[in-house]
DNA sequence: ATGAAAGCGCTAACAG
DNA sequence: CTGTTAGCGCTTTCAT
C-alpha cells in the first residue's frame, strides 16, 4: 500500500507538506503543491483513515442507530443522512437497534471504540440505556422520534399527531374508538384529544403492542388481535388508530382476512405517511421525515464543529392525510 | 479517554499483556487475566479502534454498497447483513450509490482509505466502474443481484425470472405484452420465454426505463407512460412486466388514474417481492432476498478469513408469486 | 507467561 | 513556506 512518505520521496518533499495539500491546513507553494498532488495521482496515493483518525483524535465516520431499517421510515431517514454525510465528506457506520433496549445498548457501547464525530439516534424507551455512556465521552449526539433531556432532537409533536387524528374519527362520527401501539405520546394525544370531545377510549380498547422490528410483525399483529377477539367476541369499535403504518397495513390485511370491510365496518388510520400508504389510500399521520432527518444531521455538524454544547429540541408538527381508510373515496 | 497503558498500570502488568488478555492471542495467567480483566471493567476501558486497525493492519468494518436504500428490497439486504455482521462483532459503513454510477465509483474510491474487511456489492451496470480498485487492493468482494467475472457472488437467475412472468402470462392468454424497465437479463429471460411460446415481445411496447432511487419514481414512471400514451394514443397490450415492485406500485397507480382496471383491462407484475406487494397483492417474481444477503455475507466471511481467492457464484431458482394484479381473486 | 521496544501511517507543534 | 520531530494507542516480535 502507498503512504505519505512514498508520496513525499517521490514528490521530493517532506511528508509534512504532502500532509499540508492533502489537507489545505496551511498555504503551500502552487508548485510545490501541483507536483505533490501529481505524484498523488501517479501513485494512486489514498489516505489510511486509521492513522489519520489515531493521529488527529478525530474521525469522519457518524453513527447512526435506527430502530428498524426494514421499515421504510426509517429507511428514508437513513437515506437522507448518508446522502447528506457523503456530500460532507463522512461515513456513515449504520446500526439496527432492532426495537431492542439491549442491543441498542450494546451498539452504543461498540459504537465508542470508533469515537465516532458524532451519532444519530432515533432512541427507543429507556434514555438510561443511550444516554450515560455518550455524554462521559462528550460525543455529539441528536436523537430524532424522540426528544431527550440531554441532547438535542429533532421530532414531530407526537401528541398533537394523536390529536389530529382524533378530531378526525370524532367528526366522523365515530363513538367507539380503538387502539393498537404501546402508550406513547401520540396515544397520550390521541386519548386525550377524545376525552376533549367527549369521546371516552375504553381502557379494553386500547391493545398493547411493542414491537419496532418488522419482521414477524405479521404475527404479532395478528396474535394481539386474535387474543382480543377471543376475550370480546367482537371489535367493539367502528375506528381504529395504529401505532405506525405498517401497522395499520397488516390490521386491514387481519380485517380482510375476518371480512371485515375498511372503512365501511371499521375505520382504520396509521402514522408516519411511508409512501406506500398513498398505494393503499391508508389515512396516516404525516412525518416530514426527509426533513426531520435533514435538520438532525444539520445539527449535528453543528455541535460537532462548533463543539456548542448548548441542547436544542426543534419539534415540527405534524399533518393529518385523510385517505380511504377512513373515508371511502376521499381521493 | 482511558488507554491501555492506564489499565496496565493499574493492574500492575504490562501493556502488552492486556492486549493478550483483550485479544486472547496467547495463554495469560488466569490470576494475572482475571485482575486485568477487573480493571477493564473498573475503568470502563474501550479499545480505539483506529488504533487497533492501523496497529494491527486489519479492520473490522464491512463496507455495503447499495443502488436504494429506499427500496424495501435492498432495505431487507441491510438489515440482514447488519445482523450478521454484529454477531459477529463486525460494523457496517453503509453507502447509498442511489443509482448513479458516478457515486458508485466514487463511493468504492472512499471505502478503501478504511480498508474494510471486506465489501458486499449490489452493483449497477458497469463492472469497469468498482472492480478495479477493489482487485487492486485486493479486498474481498461479494457481489449481490448481479454477477461479476472478478468477484464471487450471490444472485437469482433473473433469466429464469423472466421467463416465469412470460408463462404465466401467456397461460392467461395474453398475446400483446409490454414491458417497462432497463434491459437487463429479466427482460431478456421474459422477451426470449415469450418467443418460445410463439408471442411476439414488440419493440415499441418495451417502455425504457432506467432508475434505480426511489426519489421522484413517480414522476419517472408517469413521464415514461405518458409519453408512451402520446406516442400510440392508447395502450397496446393487456398485460405488462414491470422491472421491480416499486415501479409495478406506479403503474398500478397510473392505471388508476387513467381509469384503467387492473387485471381486467392490463394484468401487471412487479419483480423482487417486497412485502408491500402482498398487501396490494401485486403478482410478482420471489427473490429470496434475505437468503441472498446472508449467504454473500457468509461468503465475504469466509474469503476475508481464509484469504481463499477462488470466485463462486451462486445462483438461486425465483419463484412466481401469482396475486391479484394478474389473476383477480386468485387469493 | 510476561515485559521491552519498535513501528503502524499520519498530524501537529516547533523551528527556521 | 517547509522540514524535523514527537507522539496518537495499539500489536507484535524478541527476549527472558
Amino acid at each position: 500500500m502507498v503512504k505519505m512518505k512514498d508520496v513525499a520521496l517521490k514528490a521530493e518533499v517532506s511528508q509534512a507538506t504532502v500532509s499540508r495539500v492533502i489537507n489545505g491546513s496551511t498555504y503551500v507553494e502552487p508548485y510545490t503543491r501541483q507536483k505533490v498532488l501529481d505524484v498523488i495521482e501517479e501513485l494512486g496515493y489514498k489516505v489510511n483513515s486509521a492513522a489519520k483518525a489515531l493521529s488527529s483524535k478525530k474521525s469522519s465516520v457518524i453513527a447512526v442507530i435506527l430502530p428498524d431499517i426494514s421499515n421504510p421510515y426509517f429507511a428514508e431517514i437513513l437515506n437522507v443522512i448518508e446522502n447528506e454525510a457523503y456530500q460532507s465528506g463522512y461515513k456513515v457506520i449504520f446500526m439496527n437497534s432492532q426495537g431492542n433496549e439491549h442491543k441498542e445498548k450494546k451498539l452504543i457501547d461498540n459504537i465508542l471504540k470508533y469515537k465516532p464525530l458524532g451519532v444519530v439516534l432515533s432512541p427507543l424507551d429507556d434514555e438510561e440505556n443511550y444516554s450515560k455512556k455518550l455524554i462521559e465521552n462528550k460525543i455529539p449526539v441528536v436523537t430524532m422520534g424522540k426528544l431527550s433531556q440531554n441532547f438535542s432532537g429533532v421530532s414531530i409533536n407526537h401528541k398533537v399527531g394523536g390529536e389530529l387524528l382524533a378530531k378526525h374519527f370524532v367528526s366522523l362520527g365515530h363513538e367507539k374508538i380503538g387502539y393498537i401501539g404501546n402508550k406513547d405520546d401520540k396515544f397520550k394525544g390521541f386519548k386525550d384529544g377524545l376525552a376533549s370531545l367527549n369521546v371516552n377510549l375504553k381502557d379494553e380498547n386500547c391493545i398493547d403492542f411493542y414491537n419496532y422490528s418488522s419482521i414477524n410483525i405479521k404475527e404479532a399483529v395478528y396474535s394481539s388481535l386474535e387474543k382480543y377477539l377471543k376475550k370480546h367476541k367482537k371489535f367493539d369499535f367502528t375506528a381504529i388508530f395504529t401505532g405506525n403504518d405498517i401497522v395499520a397495513m397488516e390490521v386491514i390485511n387481519f380485517f380482510r382476512d375476518k371480512g371485515i370491510k375498511v372503512p365501511e365496518d371499521i375505520a382504520v388510520a396509521g402514522f408516519d405517511n411511508i409512501s406506500f400508504t398513498s398505494y393503499l389510500s391508508i389515512t396516516t399521520v404525516a412525518q416530514p421525515v426527509r426533513e426531520i432527518a435533514f435538520l438532525a444531521f444539520e445539527r449535528l455538524m453543528m455541535e460537532a464543529k462548533s463543539g456548542n454544547k448548548e441542547i436544542k429540541h426543534i419539534e415540527i408538527l405534524p399533518r393529518l392525510i385523510p385517505r380511504d381508510s377512513t373515508v371511502k373515496f376521499f381521493k
